[in-house]
DNA sequence: TAACATGTGCAACCATGTTGCAACAATAAG
DNA sequence: CTTATTGTTGCAACATGGTTGCACATGTTA
């Protein structure tokens, strides 16, 4: 779809290529959902330390590499951003969350667009959040 | 706009009329806004434990006598619920939530309607949670 | 490969969420 | 009015996620 050369991602965001950041990056940007950072500590907590994990999410967020997603329960996922939005270097952008009530998983559905809504009046609207709680594909199809 | 007795609801939902939860339920009904455990436990902190001040919460939450958002910053917000959505026992409803990002409140827009949105094949939606980022009423007009 | 800038691990801390248990208060029964 | 029952509260304790400081290790450049 996309082509993502994580080492290239990494240089031009002016970070090191260290081993453990180019796994990182790999497993977010070939995970079709947003990964949480428990998942990412079970994965890589053998070769990286919880606060190392944390640093280089939030080096890669800072970077606008990926963005934060907070789920439903109130824990931050990540995901890779797409260049349309990460341009602007605000990343509460126009991105529509589903998240799967069966599997957990939180997908970011950028084909779908945002609708338009009227807010009350003096309300002055940046950027939309929207999720959207369901079944997903893979939950719909097993 | 809506009658709402304090005492009433508590009876209603089985809950015993405690100093407390009358205090909780009445500032949360008079608050326009959605409060976070913080923000209550700042307030009655020192007429009630900070356990207890969760357990009033999860006990309304389940009575459906408020209901819990998470904020942009992952933490639990709880506002009433209005007759229409609490009928179901699904909480998850159609509110759309106004953070304002100047005085930090989170309000819920009863009146605004969740607009229809056309997801991808094999993704079947339950509900939605729609946040809207921006500048609220209070802070537009000061 | 040496020097420097950057990245990492460790320890420690804070906030929120959560449970178990004992003490306590309110209500109903005698 | 006193006791039994039930539900409510406070305390202590723990889990998880987020966050910082500092010393040490590593990647990069010359």
């Amino acid at each position: 779809m996309r082509k993502f050369k994580t080492e290239e991602v990494l240089e031009d965001a002016g970070l090191k290529k260290t081993v453990i950041r180019i796994k990182m990056l790999d497993f977010i940007s070939a995970s079709k959902t947003a990964v949480s950072q428990p998942d990412l500590e079970k994965i890589f907590g053998k070769i990286a330390d919880r606060v190392t994990i944390y640093r280089i999410l939030s080096a890669f967020e800072e970077k606008g590499i990926v963005h934060k997603i907070i789920d439903l329960h109130g824990t931050s996922r990540f995901a890779l951003c797409n260049d349309k939005h990460c341009k602007e270097h605000d990343h509460h952008d126009e991105h529509i969350h589903f998240n799967c009530t069966e599997c957990g998983n939180v997908t970011c559905l950028d084909n779908v667009h945002v609708p338009v809504i009227k807010l009350p009046k003096n309300y002055k609207a940046a950027t939309f959040n929207m999720s959207v709680l369901g079944v997903c594909n893979d939950c719909t199809v097993k």
